[in-house]
DNA sequence: TTTTTTAATTGTCAATTTTACACTTAACTT
DNA sequence: AAGTTAAGTGTAAAATTGACAATTAAAAAA
């Protein structure tokens, strides 16, 4: 069959944006570049889209690879195709964003990749345009977040309501009322109390409640308004 | 500088949801293929990616070259990559969704193209995984517009409260109240209201209405809760 | 053992938003 | 002049949201 001819031909990278929240503060997983150009500085972990794959069987083999962790929460974030973004060659990427339970993550595995956590607030410079791909990472996470309950992917499987109402104030940069902000998460109905109690926090305790996984993701993409005043949210 | 060896290079095409309304149904742009394969089966408009150009750029370019129309509402939807998808040679291609005013489409300028607007509820079997694209852009479209007043984008200039409502019921496929529709639209605070009226519809006329541009651009992102339970919708 | 300290847990009322619902009006047609 | 058609408008009940503070469990300190 006749090929397509004189067009262009690309390389088409993933790179993934990766998420975790320590309890107190939002991070990424950045790794040292291995290759050049760039080599040794700080980027979001990719890699090529092999022959056999799509670009999201890509996206969940880098993360595997990178944190060993299987079953990570995927969304795609956005094309970045600028001609010129890759010094090297002309090369697309498609930019994932990925939620995990920072607790998960092992680091034994990444040591090869040297991976480090840093906070979202702070950074360092990353290659090419990935500082573009946080940014717009972060608005989607915040947007989506606004909505639909996709936070508990950041949480353990066990986790209190004060540790999630503290994700949602990092995230969000609000303070919320508890009595406010358990009335609403608990009318999702899909958090199931346990007996267990956090004593780390408090000398009281806070009851650990693990999600009902069914309800959970059958009402995922149920629109609940969690943040007050979502108007300067990104779209 | 040295290259990416062994890395897989694929060509990468733009491929455009493009919707419209007749003041009755939606509507999309379908386009006769003009090569093999699959040559004369209905497509999305597209084309491949220029040297010169990231992919949103190629989309403008296409959808000018299309319809005659400049700014047209834009949006990436998602990325299309299975290796098998295009039987030629591998080709990733990245869907945008566009709204534009049916109106505003210069029929002759698309002659060259044998383009067709057909029903969204009823269109031909199309090439390639473009009825897929179609089907997510479709969710796109409810989702977002169930949210951001993004459906202004399919109305001409001027027009009434009535056909606004009537867009919005057959994009939802519900029934609305025209005093509760009425009173949400126009607590938005971006649309002004003019002297003229319409009068192909009713004895009585509505009265025409038009964009506040800055007002509405300033709002855009803001979210309001148009549609009533928004609960089965794509996210 | 008692008191203190800390954070978790829980409820109510006011304000706002949303929903349900029906009559009047303008302008053309007969 | 009467009839027809769709546009335009208001109100009350219900549901949701937002503001607000006292009580409780459990460890630590006295």
């Amino acid at each position: 069959m006749t090929k397509y001819h004189h067009q262009v031909k690309m390389l088409v990278a993933v790179d993934c944006i990766i998420f975790g929240f320590d309890g107190k503060n939002m991070k990424i997983l950045l790794v040292q570049r291995a290759l050049q150009p760039e080599i040794g500085n700080w980027s979001l972990m990719g890699g090529f889209v092999q022959a056999a794959e799509n670009t999201e069987q890509a996206a969940v083999r880098v993360l595997q690879k990178l944190t060993g962790i299987t079953n990570i929460y995927l969304e795609e974030l956005a094309v970045f195709s600028n001609p010129e973004r890759d010094p090297v060659e002309r090369t697309l990427s498609v930019a994932y964003f990925s939620l995990i339970d920072i607790n998960k993550y092992e680091k034994q595995i990444t040591n090869d990749f040297h991976a480090e956590w840093f906070p979202l607030q702070k950074y360092p410079r990353l290659i090419f345009d990935h500082t573009e791909m946080v940014k717009k990472a972060k608005g989607k996470l915040r947007y989506k977040a606004a909505f639909h309950p996709l936070l508990f992917e950041l949480l353990p499987e066990k986790f209190t309501l004060p540790q999630l109402q503290s994700l949602y104030e990092e995230i969000f940069d609000v303070e919320m009322d508890k009595r406010n902000f358990s009335r609403k998460i608990l009318s999702m109905d899909f958090l199931i109390k346990l007996t267990e109690k956090e004593k780390e926090n408090s000398k009281k305790g806070a009851y650990y409640y693990k999600l009902d996984k069914k309800k959970y993701k059958a009402n995922f993409h149920s629109v609940l308004k969690i943040i007050p005043n979502p108007d300067t949210l990104y779209a």
